[in-house]
DNA sequence: TTGTATGCGTTATCAT
DNA sequence: ATGATAACGCATACAA
């Protein structure tokens, strides 16, 4: 065997014919002799021939691989939606180009390197959907994104059912007997902050109670604002009896909080989260919190930005997947009231 | 701006000068006036240029990307080796495209894939090496192989201390006071379970204690085989005091042989594996085992393919890490000889 | 310092 | 059913 790997042209010439017939041959394409096939396909095993990717993808072919941007791989929600677009891609044959898009980052080479090696890309990403949204990309390359805070924007989005999930937090704590629940909202630029309020005052509304909007705390899904916006929960003349935050690390700022008053959970208080971060299991108490359906937004991801890839129009435009309310041990019954 | 991206016939265009001198500019080559650099830097920038990969590698230009082959995402010490190397491709600023070989992917893709796209190959393969030993690709591209068994092969490997760790874990378990030490070996079709086997050998013959064969018991890396030999070693007339598995998975079967005997570990018998599976620090008792630094194997197995990439022969054709002993419970002092 | 010519390996278009 | 030709965007070698 020699040194060079084998082209189109090599087969070509042994076998007799063009290159034209040589490339039809593999790739499945009509118009070809049995004959001819089958002697150019014994010819190209003998020669061991494998197609050159960049060339196939610069003449107009498909790579069938997708890129995929991740903030650091060391959140379990990206790890996850990795695990997830791995398995649909596995299924469909493909394979993954990942960048990791750290600060200082040069952008441009991600985009560049997607359009030239990639069929598709599926932005994973936490925040800052904006830094991505670049009408040329979109133009040139089919893109998905996968991301858990409902943002706004013209791509194609996979996120999770954030205004649901909210209710049924509510319901979970107004059947445990609760009837005073304080709410530490989100960063409230983004939508999913808003979503999740709305479902806390709709899930009250639903239930007949009134909303107080001396319970409803502003936040901004860090621990530090969580622990402060519990404080002021807690200072109240009427002190809920349960508080909801919009993310488990403002959850964790509210456990701070409550156990410096001297308060038990969930005897005292009960608390849920949102997201289920790798740590909500991990607190004391373990945390009730609303699951996020990483995985599963990976694969549907995956999936929605194949068919585009297929040139399919996107089916949908803005897809939300069902959460899991995961019930743990910082949600109690109500024991009547505080005296803090 | 224009739908299709601009190329470097554009630029060229726009700015007056040929193709040649725009990308001797964007490739920081000399050999260019600061004026037409400035001048050409410009209509790039308001072009919006980024270059196509794919073009650039068909010319013979590199990518920046590194492929990399693994199994199934699945296992810890896989995703350990990932992130290493996902380390070290950050720092130098390059991106990973990722193969999951799972069954029947069929390989020649990856080789195509690999040759056509990436300037180098990770094998992270923890088993059956043999494999993807393939002459052709060698030559065609820097390839490095990180794995934990220390196969032979022609390709540069980063592997683990296999001889020191066993040694390591033997002098533990003399230090602990036990003198009768069984071993359950590894698949001898690999060259780590000699050196391990080898590695307890010397350790007890450093330690002037005579090797007993009767107390070395094949194995083949399997929790079946692993439960028959301790049962084998426990049926023994002088049982041993403690029992050396040369991997995890038969440590497992040997737990399960020495509770179906009413045996108590450590009280009764001390048992240490090798790998550190995530699975080893979940059983009761944790497990006393080898951590195989998966990390470091990513970053260093990555940091050789770089060097290669630049065109540098490998320094090291066999690269063995250090590994770590962690001592958990299922190691005790020596109690008295055995009744079993 | 700058430009020209050529080729990388494949696919698309259009002809035969 | 098969083939000739051009084109994809870039880099290399060499010439001016």
């Amino acid at each position: 065997m020699r040194n060079p790997p084998a082209t189109l042209t090599d087969i070509a010439r042994l076998a007799g014919v063009s290159k034209m017939t040589v490339s039809k041959v593999l790739n499945n394409q009509p118009g070809v002799s049995r004959e001819t096939y089958k002697q150019v396909m014994e010819i190209a095993q003998r020669l061991n021939y494998t197609p050159h990717y960049a060339a196939r993808k610069l003449a107009g072919g498909k790579t069938n691989i997708v890129g995929m941007v991740v903030p650091s791989m060391e959140s379990s929600f990206v790890s996850e939606v990795v695990h997830g677009a791995g398995k649909a891609l596995e299924e469909a044959g493909l394979d993954l180009l990942l960048f990791t898009d750290h600060l200082n980052y040069p952008q441009e080479r991600m985009f560049s390197v997607s359009r030239g090696l990639a069929d598709g890309l599926l932005l994973v990403i936490p925040r800052s959907l904006e830094r991505y949204d670049h009408p040329q990309l979109r133009a040139q390359l089919p893109i998905v994104v996968v991301e858990p805070l409902n943002q706004k924007g013209s791509l194609p989005v996979v996120c999770a059912e954030n205004y649901l999930s909210s209710r049924k937090v509510v319901e979970h704590l107004l059947a445990l007997g609760h009837h005073r629940i304080g709410m530490i909202g989100g960063n409230p630029k983004v939508k999913s902050s808003h979503l999740r309020l709305q479902g806390y005052r709709d899930a009250l509304s639903a239930a007949g109670l009134p909303v107080n909007e001396q319970l409803i705390r502003p936040g901004d899904f860090t621990q530090m604002r969580g622990f402060a916006a519990a404080n002021e929960l807690l200072n109240l003349k009427e002190p809920p009896s349960a508080i909801f935050a919009a993310n488990d690390v403002a959850a964790f700022g509210a456990y701070d909080a409550i156990k410096n008053h001297g308060l038990r959970i969930p005897e005292d208080l009960s608390v849920v989260g949102f997201d289920d971060i790798f740590q909500a299991a991990q607190v004391f108490p373990p945390l009730t919190t609303v699951h996020q359906p990483a995985f599963e937004m990976g694969t549907a991801g995956t999936r929605l930005l194949l068919s585009m890839i297929q040139g399919l129009e996107p089916a949908v435009n803005h897809l939300e997947l069902p959460t899991e309310l995961v019930i743990r041990a910082s949600t109690g019954p109500y024991r009547g009231p505080q005296t803090v």
